[in-house]
Formats: C-alpha cells, structure tokens, sequence
DNA sequence: TATGACTGCAACATCGTTGTAACAATTGTA
DNA sequence: TACAATTGTTACAACGATGTTGCAGTCATA
C-alpha cells in the first residue's frame, strides 16, 4: 500500500483530497503547515507528496527545495498544487523540481489519475530499468543502448566492432568462419577480403583490454568467444 | 494509421486478418512465429498485437509474458487468437496478461470491432493516465501544454521538434534508427529521406543549448537520449 | 494578398570509420 | 632448425555517415 503525504494548509481541502486518495486504497497523512511537513516526510518517507504552492510560513517551493536538497528526500515524487499557470514553469525547472503539477481548480478524479500515474512512473524508474543486457566474461553488452561494458568500464565502439561482438557473443562457444562472419556482420554476400576480420578482432580486442581475451582464435577455422 | 502486428504460424489465416484489417485503415504486418514476433514488437512498436496462443517454437502465452515484463512493451494491448474456450480465464487473467481474446472460429467482422474496441480503450487510459511532466536531464517536457524548458529556460519548438524530443525523451536509452523516428514522428510509412531527421536534430539540439546534449548520435544506427 | 513560420530537401564541410596492404609475430610441420 | 602457413599489428587513403546551412515550397494568419 503506497503512502501519500499531503502538504495543505486550506483543510476541508486537504480532507476532501485525503478521503478520495483513501477510497483508491492509499495510506493518506495530511499536514496543514510546511514546517512541520518537512518534519513529517523525514519521519514517514512517504511514497509521494502533494504539495500546495501556497503555504503560510514556509512557501511551497521551499519545501519542495528543501526536500531535494536532503538526499534521503531528494528522490521522493512531489506533485505540486498551484492556482496561478504562471508559476508553472518555474516549479517544474530544475530550480524547484516537482514531478508534476496540478492547476486550481481540478476534479478528484484528476487527482488521482495523476498521482497513480506518477507513481507508476517512479516504480518504473527505481526498478533494475535494464530489460535486454547480454553478459559474457566480464563484458557486458546492451542491444537497446547500443553500449558496451569491460570489466564495468564503457567501451567506445563503432558501428561494426560492435555488430561483429554482438555476434560473436550471442553465438558463443561456436566457432564462426571468417565467412561466416563477412556474411553476417558486413552482410557481404560475395567474399571480399577475409583479412579484414583479423583487423576488426584485433581492434575489438584492444578496445576491450584483458577481458577481450574472451575472444579466442581457432586457428585454421576462425573465431569464437569462450568463457 | 493504428499499425497492427498479426503473430499467427497459419499463413492463410493472418493473411486474411491482414486484408480485412487493412481494408479498415489498418497498418498491418505479420510474423508466423513467436521469437520474430518479439522482435519485430521491440522493433516496430505496434499499437496493437493479434497473438494466436498456438504458435510453434515459443507458445503464445510465452510471447504474452514477456511482452508484459519489458517495460516498453507492457503496454501494448494484446488480443488473443485461441480455439479452446477453456483456456480463456488463465489466458486474459493476471498470469498471461491478455487485453481481449476471440474464439476461433471467428466472423471478420468481429475482429475489426474487437481490435477497435480495444484501441479505443487504450487510448483513453494511456492519455488520462500520462503525467504531464517528463524530465530528462536538464530538461523539462510538459505533455499537456506542449512547452519545453531547459535548463529552467522556455524553449519554443515547432510540433516536429516537439514530437521528435518528446519520442526520444518518452524512449530514453534507447536507440531510435532513422526509419523509426520517421515512421513515430513523421507517420511517414516508407518513403521520405531519412536525412530529414538529422535536419530536424540539429534544429532542435541548437535551441535546446548544451542541455541538448543529452541526444546522443549512435554512428551507423541512428539516436537516442542518455542521462 | 502579403508576411512569416515551418518543413523537407539538397549541397557542402567535416570527421570518424573502414578496408586494404604491408610488415611483424606466431604456430605448425618436416 | 628452417620453412610455410596463418594470424597479429599498424598505417593510411578513400569512403561514408553525420553536422550544418541555405533555399524553395507550403501553410496559416493578419
């Protein structure tokens, strides 16, 4: 069950919000002052926090500053609750750092939506976001990023050093023929020069240091990569 | 033009599906197999998916899964293709994940109501349930106004920079070839000169100033956003 | 109608990448 | 050991991908 802190200093408000936050099956605290909300986030860590711009004492912004400046705060979703359009800009900038924003006056409904949604958002971003990583040796690869890592390292590789890997990688134990590999990684469907493997391994390998080594020579046949 | 992806090993029958939906304005391509018809989901992106839960190699349910764990992926609606009628409750139930399903035999005509009943469904949802804000870096997209800022300064872009950052920001990590930005952005099917995205990079990468950086060049693929 | 913004395309500049060749090093074999 | 075959390494010129700019056509708006 996620829990939400509303900052809000206007209480039937803040109630009404509560209440239809609640029926959706959220955990609700509501604060009325933005001293003691800041008090309150350190005590609950709440999943998310609604927070009104305009607050007697402590000003919204400074709240919302404040809680991005604590590390252990910095990363918890904040929808900010505005009357004026005007403002918005400023508090969505990286000066004040909502996640998102409502104007005055909003429906219920709308409330909700946004708040599942931009809970939905930061689940997303705190989870392992790294669906389609091919780990071989010590090298790491990274189909959707196009990137690669040695030993945690990034690699900067081209278009077809990263290709020939790839391939390699993904075809590993089996030894590949430099035919094979013209056909499959140049797409050459005609033989060119065979050599022009060799030049690309060596510069794979140097590209990748020691854990490089994991492509292996069979000497007479071609390449392949072993762990 | 809603682009559909039909995955059924029976070639007459996804032919015929694929007539009839393209007869209704449809965009359709097929795959007669489950590990292409991953694939070809990672890589064209469908708005929706026709998946017979008989497929030889990976079972229908397979693809059904695993769709639903990729993050980019998840949210695809899905229709399933299935003869039995008893598999129907694990089928569209919380272990499959399927959004509709259709019992074979089936008219064509149910078909083409039932895929656009479910479009229209999603569309409702993934608008309502969208926040407004999408940070990136250093810079700020609102969805609902249509306004940018960067480095907490409004930038104003035309509505093909704005959809051309929104896409890359909306697939962050990962890498957009030239053809697919020209198919999400451009809606352009196949033709079209695929330098015009460059173009259109360099325009925006110039008005969004060194925060704009964070839209890399992938040499060989195409581009992507990376924080 | 005139103006201005936007768009797509073409042309040019620039820079990284690539294939080839030449030479060095290694391996296998007689 | 000597020799041939294979592979490793390096350098370099040509190529190609991308960055950039200008321009004409289109569209909307005043």
């Amino acid at each position: 069950m996620k829990r939400v802190l509303i900052i809000e200093d206007e209480k039937d408000l803040a109630e009404l919000l509560a209440f239809n936050l609640e029926k959706e099956g959220f955990d609700v605290t509501c604060v009325h002052d933005g001293k003691l909300g800041l008090e309150r986030v350190r005590a609950d860590m709440p999943d998310l926090i609604l927070l009104d711009l305009m607050l007697p004492g402590l000003l919204g912004t400074e709240v919302c500053k404040a809680l991005r400046k604590d590390q252990r705060t910095a990363k918890i979703p904040i929808i900010m609750i505005t009357a004026k359009g005007d403002e918005i800009d400023r508090v969505v900038g990286f000066e004040v750092g909502a996640d998102d924003y409502i104007v005055k006056p909003f429906s219920m409904r709308e409330v909700v939506l946004r708040v599942k949604a931009v809970i939905r958002r930061f689940e997303h971003e705190t989870e392992s976001l790294q669906p389609d990583l091919l780990p071989i040796g010590n090298i790491v690869i990274d189909r959707q990023r196009h990137t690669v890592t040695s030993a945690e390292c990034p690699v900067d590789l081209t278009s077809t050093e990263f290709k020939l890997l790839l391939h390699l990688a993904e075809n590993k134990g089996y030894v590949q023929s430099r035919e094979q590999l013209l056909q499959k990684v140049w797409s050459y469907n005609n033989t060119g020069d065979t050599r022009t493997v060799d030049t690309h391994v060596t510069r794979l390998r140097g590209k990748l240091g020691s854990p490089g080594d994991i492509i292996t020579t069979v000497r007479g046949f071609g390449y392949k990569v072993e762990v």
